[in-house]
DNA sequence: CCTATCTCCTGTAGGC
DNA sequence: TGCCTACAGGAGATAG
């Protein structure tokens, strides 16, 4: 479910709420996710104000003041409640009053991780052409799979590496290393905008809750979506049997546009 | 190193 | 209605 967008909209919200203060107590929830967080690293943090909270690719950062980070990352399913409980709480901890709620049914969501190898934010300066062009060069791999590894460029999932494709005109089934510096540059160009068009409209929301907010609060982005989820693309192409499977994950593409 | 495949889990939508 | 299957916003592990 969340990609930068969704990600860097719980980050806002966290901020505005957390920053500045302080972790109280917190609470490891009973069916116990992958890896629970060790109380060793947890009880740490009690008493410590959280400084800031930061954001690198798909993983949120809450900085405190002595000087450790708490790590997470949401999966498929997490989700951050602020003064609410879920009916899946894996973790939870208090802010001087404030529950903070560590939410996820499917159970692929952190806490307490490391952050792996990353690429550059879609966002930076440093992501342009010319790094793009040369990460995919030898590569074999479809162009969707490249743009979906986070050691290639940090935040894009399923639905902003199918958008993003659909808006520079490329199959997601293309191989990587045939793109040309053109295109290279294209595509930059129109993650970039997807990217911060997500942002901008606080992630999205394509189920009734799959995404909300901390506050509960779902986006806007799903209104803006031109092939992910679609039947008919928002050129008006029929997407029909153009489905396929890359890395795993169902992939849309507009027969007529995408080359 | 690179690529493709399998896997972790639960919820839900859609077909029969 | 009710059951059964397929698939879902991710990514780490592993085999070739």
């Amino acid at each position: 479910m969340p990609e930068l967008p969704e990600v860097e909209t719980v980050r806002r919200v966290l901020e505005e709420r957390l920053k500045g203060r302080k972790l109280t107590s917190y609470e490891i929830g009973r069916p116990t996710f992958y890896r629970p967080p060790p109380r060793a690293q947890l009880d740490a943090l009690i008493g410590a104000t959280i400084v800031a909270v930061g954001r690198r690719g798909k993983y949120l950062i809450l900085s405190f003041s002595v000087g450790r980070e708490l790590i997470m990352h949401l999966g498929m399913s997490g989700r951050i409640i602020l003064g609410g409980k879920g009916p899946h709480t894996r973790f939870q901890f208090t802010v001087e009053g404030e529950v903070v709620t560590f939410n996820d049914a499917r159970r692929f969501g952190r806490v307490g991780c490391e952050l792996p190898e990353f690429g550059p934010e879609p966002l930076s300066a440093e992501f342009d052409a010319r790094y793009l062009f040369m990460a995919l060069r030898k590569r074999k791999a479809p162009i969707k799979a490249m743009l979906m590894d986070q050691a290639v460029v940090a935040g894009l999932g399923n639905i902003y590496a199918t958008e993003a494709l659909f808006a520079a005109g490329i199959r997601p089934g293309k191989a990587a290393g045939g793109l040309t510096l053109a295109q290279c540059e294209k595509l930059v160009s129109v993650i970039k905008t997807v990217i911060a068009l997500g942002v901008e409209l606080g992630g999205s929301t394509l189920d009734d809750s799959a995404y909300l907010d901390p506050l509960g609060r779902p986006g806007g982005f799903q209104k803006q979506v031109a092939v992910y989820g679609r039947k008919t693309g928002a050129c008006g192409h029929s997407l029909k049997a153009t489905r396929q499977m890359i890395a795993g994950r169902t992939s849309m593409y507009c027969p007529v546009c995408q080359k």
